[in-house]
DNA sequence: CTCAGTGCAAAGGATTTGCATGCCG
DNA sequence: CGGCATGCAAATCCTTTGCACTGAG
């Protein structure tokens, strides 16, 4: 676990206005361990001692800061994970049956040239582009 | 509105045991005729007379069917658009702001060689593919 | 002291479901 | 007639919120 993720969330807190407690420290190091997006149940029952409500509004305060990302899956749950400049650039391998979701990432090369056609496009019509987000939906290896 | 349109959707309902009722009629003009995806209650607002249930309901029979698609846009409410095999093969600008979505086309080119890496990137994850989703985020024409 | 942060329980709200009725085949 | 389809209202369930309490600065 990397001290300078907890230094640099820990400025992104302070700039948002928020402080860095320990239950927010838990919440980082364990979307950082998961190495893949967590749902809700996931992060709860990694750790003892973390209320539901805290976790969904410490969630709220880490995505405000810019510190995690949330995922709309279209399971149940949502899915956190860190902020891509605090990971990686990557896309996500979504397995339609359950519902699991894996970092892949891209040829750089592909991923520049993707992205300046992104650019392209969205000028055309008129659209600021922000980011992106590119998932592969398929069946995973557990459930192939 | 092509009856062709119709005709294959009647195909598929007929195919997933199901009947084309009026109302399931009316939901796939309306979708159809929207051009870009539209959220319940603008599908519920463009014709009087459906309930909401019905339209849930409906939807995902219609989904399960695979005549329409169900987005999840991080928005309050689902959006739904045509099964791309009704339509074209595009992607999403997703308003960050005013969480409209609009359609947007790849460069014939680059979606194809896109395809072809995603394909290889998943094959070394143990992944098979079945479709995938690129949504492009930022501001609107209307918000910029 | 002060005020953000926390836990518990209750409220919200999109979506789903139970049930009686309508209607196509 | 038989069974799916529909409408209404009530139930579900993830998520948010109200409120009193705790703890860091």
């Amino acid at each position: 676990m990397p001290t300078d993720l907890h230094v640099e969330v820990a400025g992104r807190l302070r700039r948002a206005g928020h402080r860095y407690t320990s239950r927010r420290r838990a919440l980082v190091e364990i979307v950082a361990a998961g190495g893949q997006p967590l749902s809700i149940p996931e992060i709860i029952s990694a750790r003892g001692g973390l209320a539901q409500s805290s976790v969904y509004r410490n969630l709220a305060v880490l995505e405000q800061a810019r510190v995690v990302r949330r995922l709309v899956t279209g399971e149940d749950f949502a899915r956190f994970e860190l902020a891509e400049d605090l990971s990686e650039h990557h896309h996500h391998l979504v397995c339609s049956n359950c519902g699991t979701v894996e970092d892949v990432a891209l040829p750089r090369n592909l991923e520049r040239r993707m992205e300046g056609a992104l650019t392209d496009v969205a000028a055309m019509a008129g659209f600021t582009p922000a980011a992106h987000r590119l998932d592969l939906i398929g069946i995973c290896r557990q459930c192939g």
